[in-house]
DNA sequence: CCAGAAATACAACATATGATGAAGTCTCGA
DNA sequence: TCGAGACTTCATCATATGTTGTATTTCTGG
């Protein structure tokens, strides 16, 4: 159960048997949430970080006026809120949008990992920097891609981030959300998630039903969306001791001065 | 001079006289750069952290069919790519917007600030967390505010951060962007940033000329904007030692769930 | 297996924002 | 001081997405 982490967590580096004792020993204790349940509010000053081990779960703000904004969405393998271990103020929320298997890890627990497990401290900074780059990228999205765009990158990243903890297959994988969910993640209406669903499968891109994903041609669909993974940081780093990568062959794009956008 | 950084840290807590001149140390050798310079760029394999002392500075992408998207601004004190400790492949670019005194910091400098400097390293890890934050906040409202309402929030927003650093007057500071700029942050067109600002300013909710905002009315434009600055976590922590806050006296917004949004 | 509730689908209309182009205005270096 | 490029301003038109409402399908608990 423990695995998905660890599998997410070796992509940061060398984990040894002793650190991966230690990961199991602390998250012994799971518990099941069911779907549609707040994890931590926002305002609250939470003792315990949360680790997903299994379904999906979001974080999420909602705005004065109402709306639920979904910034992020966490699947198996992934920690929830390491901030609060330095943070003392949420400033958003988390909650379960499917039935989770979740574990509690106190601030104390971390603290101890962090300060005395030098490889795992490691592994989970390395974690938080790569929800990061994902929330940017989530940000360029919704500001540079259109929804059919947008949507299908969203595809393509559950499916690279599913595979990783091995619960994608080759074509496909479980989607369990709502397409309000949805809507709330991409920042676009129900009905405009709808429209956009359509179109993706009229043009064969997708065959979305029953709560399940499939995608005829994985290609075509990243093609489609101009999907580059580097974000997702999912390569293991490349060894010190190889040859350095060919230096300058990429050029620069360089900063473009008063280019007009679009 | 360096001033900015350790006013900016000591909000996550206490930094000894030793930290300090540990900070001072680290960062003696600024240098100045031009306008419009990358600092470090997309696919890059960077080797140095870069902190900002003078200027602004901005972490952008540029998506393959070719708009720059801004991602996040560094005032001073701020620093930019912290993550290059950790990450080894940048996934975007840092880039000047206006001439900068800027401090390159190794990361193996930043490696000993992080292993034998707690207190630091807690700084540290405190100001990413923040970062990380205002991306959030950033996203949000891409997707929830409409034009006049986002502008009107990265001023409050800026307001906010650049008193922290002491580059702001009550009533206004220096806005050195270009109207491309703005529109590249936040995700519109540089037209309708004009459209919008002129609306700001014929509402008297702005002043802006001359590359300087002048804010006549500040309660009124963070009304205007429904800014929360909770998520700056700019209030220093509350101490330990006090009496914990009033218990439930928020009551939790909850999961509103099968929202429809807007 | 049914009934009610969610979720999805579809249609018609409204609007914020994008796109383009052209005319002013500023700014800074030679 | 001048001129040229860089910004800003403005107007017009195009369109992706929002809004509202209702029908249809799917799910779920009893």
């Amino acid at each position: 159960m423990i695995d998905t982490l660890i599998r997410k967590l070796s992509i940061a580096g060398e984990l040894t048997e002793g650190d991966l004792k230690t990961l199991r020993r602390a998250s012994l204790h799971s518990r099941q949430v069911p779907a549609r349940q707040d994890l931590t509010t926002q305002e609250d000053r939470p003792e315990n970080v949360h680790l997903v081990l299994s379904g999906f779960v979001c974080r999420y703000k909602i705005l004065p006026k109402g709306q639920r904004h979904i910034t992020a969405l966490m699947v198996p393998g992934d920690f929830c809120d390491l901030h609060v271990a330095i943070l003392d103020e949420m400033d958003h929320s988390i909650a379960t949008l499917t039935p989770c298997t979740v574990v509690e890890i106190s601030r104390s627990t971390i603290r101890d990992l962090t300060e005395n497990h030098p490889r795992i401290a490691h592994a989970l900074w390395w974690a938080t920097l790569v929800d990061e780059a994902v929330l940017r990228e989530w940000f360029v999205g919704l500001a540079g891609r259109e929804a059919a765009e947008r949507i299908a990158h969203l595809f393509c990243e559950l499916l690279l981030r599913l595979s990783v903890v091995g619960l994608a297959e080759k074509d496909g994988y479980a989607l369990p959300f709502t397409q309000i969910d949805l809507a709330d993640m991409l920042g676009l209406t129900p009905v405009h998630v709808n429209r956009t669903l359509q179109h993706l499968r009229s043009e064969d891109l997708i065959v979305l039903k029953k709560r399940r994903l499939e995608i005829p041609d994985a290609a075509r669909l990243k093609a489609f969306c101009d999907f580059v993974p580097t974000y997702l940081h999912h390569t293991p780093r490349a060894k010190k001791s190889s040859a350095p990568p060919t230096q300058a062959t990429n050029v620069s794009l360089g900063m473009r001065q008063n280019q007009t956008h679009r």
